[in-house]
DNA sequence: TAGATTGTTAATCGATTAACAATC
DNA sequence: TAGATTGTTAATCGATTAACAATC
């Protein structure tokens, strides 16, 4: 079943699709159209089935989609049902917060172990994990492949970090320390730049109060 | 001064731009080409110089561009030199995350209280912030308008803190409960979907994985 | 069967890239 | 001045939307 290259705008669209579906479910909705189920989620149809059919055929005409069956296909290619390792490297608030709160195996991944370099870390448990010396790190590769990194080290030592885990053969870094990753073009980078998304927010910020300002100046006049 | 709309596309590489500069203002550089930029960024000189036009001309011919000029231009696109008022709303592992660590103040946004339900933190002081009870929220807005709302709660709360804060008068809203909020049009809404990432990452993984195997069944053959 | 809705092909729209005159 | 590089216009490419035959 060879498929063409798909798009990242649509790649980015099906943890959004997931997530509608799961809501339906919930809500007990079993069936629903491309058109509905753009409305509720401000796409068109056209858009809807387009994503869809890079996949396969998932619905039937004059019905719609079956809410679970459409589930679980997105599911299976977004690889929530494989089973992917990964370590934590940086157990400060963030690393800390993603072992206790983030629910990693609902999407087919699973925490091995955690890393910081902080002695009074070391050895002490968290949310299940252990911590181990940073030292240790090889030793997770000597099991097997380690398929993710979350890396949560800070921005100093972000490239450190990233290198040696490249070097170990780590397959993909998920990315929290705000900084451009330079790795080689083999290694995944998914990132989650804070600032770059604040940022952006700040931008949309000034735009609406420069265009109500300026909404105001026109009626005063 | 009147400027076409910008695309959405060009604004989330602002931040990356501003990223950049500052490294190479770092690094003592004090003048760039658009293709030296490019290239270091990987994008085209061409659209480099494309995104710039939407706000102005900040080059020089035959020169390139000022790296700190051109720096202060995009940290004043972004709104950096503005000062946002924020509240943020549920101090868990992220919420003090987010406080003790993250540069707010750097990119113009200013954190005025914080709030939770659980009674042991109410009073408490975090990284100078104090917290308090979820019921004097209406507070924070006595004094004027809030711009931004950091909101770190548990999913199950998400979207009855969004209405509160939509109810109160709050212009945006930087979401970290990984739930598609639904607020009126006029909030601007700036998500940071933890979970929309690892599943996009999962299906990076199971795409490169399977090109692995279908090289290797090649091989084998 | 008639109505609804799919999957897909064609048309449109927007974003990226290429080209080049202007000019530092 | 000559070389380099901008800002902008035109060409290309890709993504979204519209249309419609197929069919449940």
């Amino acid at each position: 079943m060879k498929q063409a290259k798909v798009s990242n705008n649509v790649i980015r669209r099906l943890p959004r699709y997931l997530r509608k579906l799961d809501e339906l479910k919930t809500a007990g909705v079993d069936r629903i159209s491309s058109g509905e189920l753009g409305r509720q989620m401000g796409l068109t149809s056209s858009q809807i089935r387009q994503d869809f059919s890079c996949f396969g055929e998932f619905g039937q005409q004059g019905y719609g989609y079956n809410v679970t069956a459409l589930r679980g296909e997105i599911a299976s290619i977004l690889g929530t049902n494989r089973h992917f390792s990964a370590v934590l490297v940086g157990v400060g608030n963030i690393g800390r917060a993603l072992i206790e709160n983030f629910c990693f195996e609902q999407y087919g991944f699973h925490i091995v172990s955690a890393y910081d370099v902080r002695p009074e870390l070391i050895g002490t448990d968290i949310g299940g994990i252990n911590i181990h010396d940073i030292s240790e790190l090889p030793r997770a590769f000597e099991r097997g492949p380690v398929d993710v990194a979350v890396l949560s080290v800070p921005k100093i030592m972000a490239n450190r970090a990233a290198r040696e885990l490249v070097d170990l053969g780590v397959r993909s870094i998920w990315n929290f320390t705000n900084v451009e990753l330079d790795v080689g073009g083999d290694v995944i980078v998914e990132n989650i730049h804070f600032s770059d998304s604040l940022l952006a927010l700040g931008y949309y910020l000034s735009e609406s109060m420069d265009a109500k300002a300026a909404a105001e100046a026109r009626k005063d006049k």
